[in-house]
DNA sequence: GCCGTTTTCGGCCCGACTGTTTTCAGTCG
């Protein structure tokens, strides 16, 4: 049983529930077990293995004993007693968007929907003959609406079909350059998930200060690439782009956009929490502003600190408003100050275009290319950390000699290089070695003699059973040498799962060792994830963040592995690369 | 069903929008 899968049948029982219209704090509870295993970081099997069931947020004795059953059983009775007299079809059309459980029933119900997977069609059947929008609670509009939803859930578009964070990012700036330039607009902003920067987006959502919001939402729904308009209402609207993506936009005065930017921003739970922080000292908030209840009126607030402020609290960076204690750290005045991309003072993992026969792809920018991009960036040290050369095809000999001309190939040109004279970027001659299901490095043992350090990574055998996996990783990052293990899970977002370690073991073992976790920048990667990057700050571990560039232009993504950075709640000592290079150089020859 | 500086009972965040209604239910974020 994965947390997939206990997040899908939590998320069935919350759907049968309220069906059944049982008191609708039970359903909450639910629900908020089913989101908190969604963000977990560990599985839940394990932690019933471990008795610690009850560590996971939201779950009490209820829940506690329901997961056991479970584990032990495969079912839980409970359970199927709330699913009795519920079609099994339901679940299955509640993925269509707009349609939730009450009126999933009554058209299972209705129809005598039974078999899942001919359940859509059967709807689709129905609704072409006219049938739903003769039925109590429907009308014309909302059966061509139904009609049209299933056209959206055939192809795909439903709401776990999320899209890299700088794809995001790039939609959402193209719609600021078309909202930005109307003098109605006073400001424009990413709100949400995308300003929380967290790893894949769902929604695209933004607001804009005005006062004027009926030319800024007209203008709004009429932006070219868009496809079709869901929702329009005076005080926001939200559409969906012809790329499939839907864009939520909300307006508000600038005298109360404060409050505005809190509420979108969110998460959620934050925003529970906020709220009820708020009503234990007789404020209710809302997204207008701060209402006094006893006074019944509402005080908008121009900015985010000035909100925060009322409620006695710092303003809070948006990476980290996911309520995991950071709430509690503003009340205190504790908040970390996390570490920004002006503070990065390398990339560590970069491959070039030197052929060294590599066991995976080569990099397309030479040397050259690479120190410039590093002044451009205004870094002090960059490391090249190239593939290494394919055990299966070379014999030995010939890797060491491939080694050895490298090192001397880029100590040759750096000695040239024109920047040189100024020592303004310093470099590593370092490598990416796979380290083997049998947890070997993929490099002789005398080729090491011509690297500085290296980064070791999985590449392949992702699913092993994680004490395998987790003997694999310590011993490959055994090697004096092995500084910084890379892209620690090998997830890539929207195609391969994270493979199972027992991290705290390998936390202990970075901090025992001097070892580092890699935070990796590419888009579909960013990896070691937040929640994890959080779990080994706690436990002392450092971190580098880097950007495995392919080529030069890419070593501007760092951005990226800094966002995950801050999500995680780094500062700037726990990152090494921000280190000074003499520093640097100490720690990764060390 | 969960939870505790209102601690074992009595609360539990807040609002927008749509379509169907004649004051509200369902869905969403």
């Amino acid at each position: 049983m994965t947390n997939v899968e206990i997040v899908e049948l939590l998320r069935n029982v919350v759907a049968a529930l309220t069906i059944k219209d049982v008191n609708r704090f039970r359903i909450i509870a639910y629900t908020k077990t089913a989101d908190a295993i969604e963000q977990l970081t560990s599985e839940v099997k394990d932690l019933w293995n471990e008795d610690k069931l009850e560590l996971i947020p939201g779950v009490g004795k209820g829940i506690a004993s329901a997961l056991d059953e479970l584990f032990k059983t495969g079912g839980v009775k409970h359970f199927e007693e709330i699913f009795s007299g519920i079609s099994p079809a339901l679940f299955v059309l509640l993925k269509i968007p707009g349609l939730g459980p009450k009126r999933a029933y009554q058209l299972t119900q209705t129809f005598q929907i039974y078999d899942p997977k001919s359940a859509v069609d059967i709807l689709e059947k129905v609704a072409k003959l006219n049938k739903i929008g003769k039925l109590e609670g429907w009308g014309e509009k909302s059966q061509t609406q139904l009609l049209s939803a299933i056209a959206t859930f055939r192809k795909g578009q439903i709401k776990e079909n999320r899209m890299p964070l700088p794809l995001a990012d790039m939609l959402a700036q193209e719609l600021i350059a078309y909202l930005s330039p109307l003098p109605q607009v006073e400001r424009v902003d990413v709100l949400g998930s995308l300003r929380r920067k967290v790893a894949t987006i769902g929604d695209i959502d933004m607001a804009v200060a005005t006062n004027d919001p009926e030319v800024v939402l007209d203008a709004f729904v009429k932006f070219p690439k868009v496809r079709k308009i869901t929702d329009k209402g005076p005080k926001g609207a939200t559409v969906q782009l012809l790329v499939g993506r839907q864009v939520d936009l909300r307006v508000q005065t600038p005298q109360a956009y404060g409050a505005m930017l809190q509420y979108f921003t969110g998460s959620k739970y934050h925003n529970i929490k906020l709220r009820e922080l708020a009503l234990k000292k007789g404020l209710s908030l809302n997204e207008h502003g701060i209402k006094r209840i006893k006074a019944g009126k509402t005080i908008p607030y121009a900015t985010e600190e000035d909100f925060y402020k009322v409620l006695g609290m710092d303003w809070i960076p948006p990476e980290i408003r996911e309520d995991l204690g950071e709430i509690e750290a503003s009340l205190r005045h504790t908040l970390p100050k996390l570490v920004g991309l002006t503070e990065i003072k390398g990339d560590l993992h970069i491959h070039s275009n030197y052929d060294l026969k590599p066991s995976h792809d080569l990099g397309s920018s030479s040397f050259e290319e690479l120190l410039n991009q590093a002044v451009s960036q205004h870094y002090e040290y960059i490391g090249i950390s190239d593939h290494n050369p394919k055990v299966s095809d070379l014999k030995v000999e010939q890797i060491i000699d491939i080694m050895k001309r490298r090192k001397h190939a880029f100590e040759q040109f750096y000695s040239s290089w024109e920047n040189h004279k100024n020592n303004r970027v310093h470099f590593f001659t370092m490598l990416e070695v796979d380290i083997d299901p049998k947890g070997k490095l993929a490099l002789p043992m005398e080729a090491f003699d011509y690297i500085d350090a290296c980064v070791v990574s999985i590449h392949s055998s992702f699913t092993q059973s994680k004490e395998l996996m987790t003997e694999r990783i310590l011993n490959g990052l055994s090697h004096p040498k092995a500084k910084i293990l890379g892209h620690p899970t090998a997830r890539l977002l929207g195609s391969r799962e994270s493979i199972e370690a027992d991290w705290d073991k390998i936390f202990q073992f970075c901090k025992a060792y001097n070892k580092a976790l890699e935070i990796n920048s590419w888009p579909e990667r960013l990896d070691l994830p937040d929640r994890l990057v959080k779990e080994a700050i706690s436990q002392g571990v450092k971190l580098v963040i880097s950007t495995d560039s392919h080529a030069a232009g890419q070593m501007s993504g760092m951005q990226y592995g800094v966002d995950v950075a801050r999500r995680g709640w780094a500062t700037k000592k726990e990152i090494l690369n921000t280190l000074e290079y003499n520093e640097f150089n100490t720690w990764i020859k060390g």
